[in-house]
DNA sequence: ACAGCCATGTAACTTGTTACATGATTTT
DNA sequence: AAAATCATGTAACAAGTTACATGGCTGT
């Protein structure tokens, strides 16, 4: 939903064409978030679909540059939004733990070097956060570095992650390895 | 494509067919990724429709339960997801992150209060979390234990990121507050 | 004349997701 | 007989995304 309320809080500002929230988008994300222009024209029209935007037709006179304007509706929605926090329900939708979590289960599949082959990555990309963070002008580029700053914290908690993944695995190949020492039934199919 | 794959690699072990491939799935998540039986038959189909699983229709002979077999070019394709890892390249592509960052360029929006109610929600994540982690049981729910690593490392970044940008947002603002030291021009539109 | 930016829009597609219709078998 | 579980599938939609067609306006 990020495009959608994205252009709906560019909206909120002040009144707007395609073209020109597809730029305002891309700075508002440090520039590092390209949008496609076709998606926000396809993203507007979804907005006006659910009547949270409005076209402003007559009053402009222009043919081209057909502006928009955020409804009563679209701005409590938006409020809303803000309003209420991310809830982070959706447990495991997340593409690198079921992976992990897969190749737990396969049998056949290396873990420890698809760890180590993620964990390779997660370094080079926390490393190139890094250095373009240290490029950055603190005053100019806030919002930047706002995002340089989740990308680097997120990259360091997969890091962290990817090696507790490595530790519970090799505890369970040794567990295996070594005899059981009380009660431990094998229930597993 | 978490789905897609999560189903693949399950006919990679062996053929099997839709209600079946469900129970897996969610067994393979921890029990945490419970999975509309819909969505898997819409999997298959796509999965089929770009050869990388086949039915097995004639020799099981039943009418009901029709199996599917992985190809060799799924397998091909599952063994490529595998090798390679994910790359965080959408890099703002996250509803709180961008959330932030237009809250904090649209002025009308308490910030403070968005990154306080937000940084609460996180905590109370955060501790259900850690009380679901304690009741497992290391040897049987090793998955469940992966996946709960995951979320806690995760939510932990997000904490310590919402107070990154609170301080972000408070050293702006008492840097507008004082005089300008020297020659800092605003050049902001 | 041509390159390049400003500007709009549609068609088509992807994955994820749900609601609904349908029926067999098993358990209570 | 009724409820629960096993089992399949379709229609429809959301959100994101890209490729393509189209044209005006500006500078070289």
């Amino acid at each position: 939903m990020s495009v959608r309320y994205g252009l709906l809080a560019l909206l909120d500002e002040a009144p707007s064409h395609g073209y020109n929230l597809k730029t305002a988008f891309e700075r508002r994300t440090g520039g590092s978030w390209a949008i496609n222009i076709g998606q926000v024209y396809t993203t507007i029209q979804r907005l006006e679909r659910d009547g949270l935007v409005e076209s402003l037709g007559s009053s402009a006179g222009d043919d081209e540059r057909r502006e928009y304007r955020i409804t009563p509706a679209g701005r409590a929605q938006l409020a809303t939004w803000f309003e209420n926090p991310v809830v982070a329900e959706a447990p495991a939708r997340d593409e690198l733990t079921i992976k992990v979590l897969l190749a737990v289960a396969a049998g056949d599949v290396d873990v420890t070097a698809l760890l180590q082959r993620q964990r390779r990555a997660s370094i080079e990309q926390l490393q190139a956060y890094t250095r373009r963070k240290a490029k950055a002008d603190p005053k100019r580029d806030v919002a930047f570095l706002i995002l340089l700053d989740a990308l680097i914290f997120r990259t360091e908690a997969e890091i962290r992650w990817l090696d507790a993944c490595d530790a519970r695995i090799r505890s369970l190949a040794s567990a295996a390895a070594a005899p059981p020492t009380a009660g431990s039934k094998e229930t597993d199919g």
